[in-house]
DNA sequence: GTCTATAAATAGATAGAC
DNA sequence: GTCTATCTATTTATAGAC
């Protein structure tokens, strides 16, 4: 078993972190960049174990060698990949839970960070839902804590509408599984929903990121607000 | 590639299927029953690329040349639970949608029909969850067709309702993602929420079925019935 | 229907030259 | 930083005896 045998060597080894990387120019992403890329792009097709690092390598146009001389393993990669995700996710999360917005706009921009993180990520929801599948076996403990901190950032938009008076308390896993979800779905179902309206579901496809993102906010301020 | 070899073989022969299969007594679910349910196992936790036909083999206490005994390969016993799972569902949704109760009961009991379904079968949600990321592909033709049977039934239910003036018009692929989304998102996300739960999200892992269902029902016929 | 043994191919990873 | 060549382990799948 190969992942195993990587494993082990990623924890006795601590991990090469160059300060100042070469060819950092704008403009050119460099071999490193390239494989992140391309690495990112194989995992949300393929998923971890089905990722091959030959078809990486191909599609970063590198030597499959210097996935090894850039990252530690495979995992390696994948989880720095994913790694990049959430702290992403999260920084802009935390950006609208720190807000002095109300708390409806609040969870409006909550739902719009998601929605920009995945389109701006379009490998994200992919990767996301798989990773859900298989129980956030691969996220590091660094990881784990960014994807519970956006959880609980919107815990703490939500305590703050219940405090202003202006939001009833719903329990804080159903409004989030009520963003999410549908967001989720949305933006990593972009294939299939072609495929079905070929199969003759007409507006499969036909449906605009806003359309979501604003049925999303209507719904969960809703069910906040308690009009439902 | 093991895996194209594999589509060659299914590709150029028939299945065999046998009418009456041997050893089907009740309670006793025979090698390839028990093949089944542990492939279904396998293929949730590790995703199709990532399963294991000796670790199939093992959970099911058989020989590994028992799968390719009854089955054609790998892909071949993939396809069959996927079409399995997807077959239930339609079948369970056509029976609501073909009812006479009130388009109000029958989104009710859609929402019902699909928790069930992702109860019943707990290896449903995640695999599901990767067939999306994937983009289907390994649904075979009669199976995409359940799958948008399921999506054709709710846009019924949701024209039935219209036509009764009980529904306002909305979008039937939001109102999809806003019900399956969420729930696929609860059902799939078990060992996960545990995690967070253990990271430090209170009620991350506290949260019932009918709690998801209720929340879910509420919402989709706020948004139809206007009330949003 | 079930088992042993093995073929055949692939994938992750590394050594070492440049 | 980059490339060639290769090692090693694993994996799907099958042949063939019982």
């Amino acid at each position: 078993m190969p992942e195993s045998a990587t494993r082990r060597r990623v924890r006795s080894l601590p991990p090469p972190r160059r300060v100042r990387r070469p060819r950092a120019r704008a403009g050119d992403p460099g071999s490193r960049g390239r494989l992140f890329a391309a690495a990112s792009a194989e995992f949300a097709r393929h998923g971890f174990a089905g990722a091959n690092v030959d078809r990486i390598a191909a599609a970063a146009r590198v030597n499959k060698a210097m996935i090894y001389y850039h990252f530690a393993s495979k995992l390696a990669l994948y989880q720095e990949i994913l790694g990049d995700m959430f702290h992403a996710v999260a920084g802009r999360v935390r950006d609208v839970a720190a807000s002095d917005a109300l708390p409806d706009d609040k969870l409006k921009r909550f739902v719009e960070a998601i929605a920009d993180e995945a389109e701006a990520r379009p490998h994200f929801p992919p990767i996301w839902f798989r990773e859900i599948a298989e129980g956030g076996t691969h996220l590091s403990d660094q990881t784990l804590k960014d994807v519970a901190s956006v959880v609980q950032m919107l815990v703490s938009i939500l305590q703050e509408g219940v405090r202003q008076r202006r939001f009833r308390p719903v329990n804080p896993i159903l409004v989030h599984a009520g963003i999410v979800g549908p967001l989720l779905l949305f933006f990593a179902s972009g294939p299939l929903r072609l495929r079905l309206q070929r199969a003759g579901i007409p507006a499969a496809a036909a449906v605009a990121r806003e359309d979501v993102v604003g049925y999303v906010q209507r719904v969960s301020l809703g069910v906040l607000h308690g009009t439902l």
